[in-house]
DNA sequence: GGCGGTCACGTAACAGTGTTACATCTGGCG
DNA sequence: CGCCAGATGTAACACTGTTACGTGACCGCC
């Protein structure tokens, strides 16, 4: 009941309209949570942090976002949208023949020099919260640069495959070096030691691919 | 100040003497705490909760775990302990030949059974939770089991390369694939579909790892 | 020009969280 | 018996997400 309540109520504004002084609001609210989470990780993500650092109250977020859930997911979205923004600039500045290892690297240097974002978006960090379907469907959506790069590929008969199967190999693949690594779970010695592990393993991936 | 403090007067009975009542309640703590884990998920592990399921006050917890963290990492070391039996026992249950297929087999098969502790193992689905550095040891020496058997082909000239990287790719895949589907971002439309995709990415991921 | 309602915003409170200070009780040892 | 270490419970602390309520600014209307 409450909850019903709360969501028709806040009603979320989405992108409303430019150059209101709302909108400027929930802009500071986002980017306030995404400093905090970048700087200080999840459990320091709270309502009254984030509220303080974008220069409101507690209420705020609320009534932009409608809640906690809400921010995170506004996060869970924002960070896929610019995960996918640059991997579409990698793969358009990448040589010819080199599109999916380029993907490859900058998808893991995107995830390393985000870690806490990325494990909002793929690993549950924040407890209670599940993203909707529609947050599912833009991440979903940020690779169809993969998909794209792959069908390509699939084309040229250099990869096999249906080029969702090969694209999904692919982004498991290289998710399952990346979640490992930033979980402290590589029992690598070093860094350039997991680099070389990770370039080794996409190239072998990429060989069992093959035609 | 507060916490090295209570690092030290917490000190924790670990394995306490067999037969004494304690060690029960120790045990009773633990239980309960899993089956909230699995029951409701890790949003819903608070010590309060743990704390009334085995039957004692809250102190319990801090007495016997030091406190939620201490808990935490108690789950953390059981769900490896549980995960690396079920392999080994899955592994030697295999027939000659199909090793590194029945460990992807259960491997992806206890994940999705336990999803809620397999979160809580590599996807720091509580906030403030760390692994501590033994307990990071006891979480790769689960993968012995991986590494052995990964060494076995190599030196069948099977597959090829340093066994500890080719268990790490082979570790890296299917962490890649069941984390995916975990967090909903499995494209695929059916269970059966993504058993099916599982499958094939394990095989094709083995065939780039052969000689 | 005045008026009414919508909506963003702040204050203050609520229940629930992890944690800890303190009192109590039990069990084994001198 | 006395005594003390340690497990346990009660109650409180600060902090969390959330919401009820009051306030004020804005915008459309008469």
């Amino acid at each position: 009941m409450s909850t019903d309540a709360a969501r028709t109520v806040s009603r979320p504004p989405e992108l409303s309209a430019p150059g209101s002084a709302g909108a400027d609001t929930r802009r500071n609210i986002l980017t306030a949570a995404i400093e905090i989470l970048h700087a200080s990780g999840a459990g320091a993500l709270t309502v009254r942090s984030v509220a303080t650092a974008a220069g409101c109250s507690t209420t705020g977020v609320y009534t932009w976002f409608g809640g906690k859930n809400g921010l995170v997911e506004a996060i869970f979205i924002d960070g896929f949208r610019r995960f996918g923004d640059t991997l579409v600039a990698a793969r358009a500045a990448a040589r010819a023949g080199q599109e999916l290892l380029a993907l490859a690297e900058t998808y893991r240097q995107w995830a390393i020099a985000n870690p806490t974002h990325y494990m909002v978006m793929f690993g549950r960090a924040v407890p209670d919260f599940e993203p909707s379907a529609e947050a599912l469907a833009i991440a979903r959506g940020t690779f169809a640069t993969l998909v794209d790069a792959a069908s390509i590929t699939v084309r040229e008969r250099e990869l096999v495959g249906e080029p969702d199967d090969v694209a999904h190999h692919l982004w498991a693949g290289m998710h399952g070096y990346v979640s490992l690594e930033l979980a402290g779970m590589d029992m690598a010695h070093g860094a350039e030691e997991r680099t070389a592990r990770f370039h080794q393993g996409v190239r072998r991936l990429l060989r069992g691919l093959r035609a």
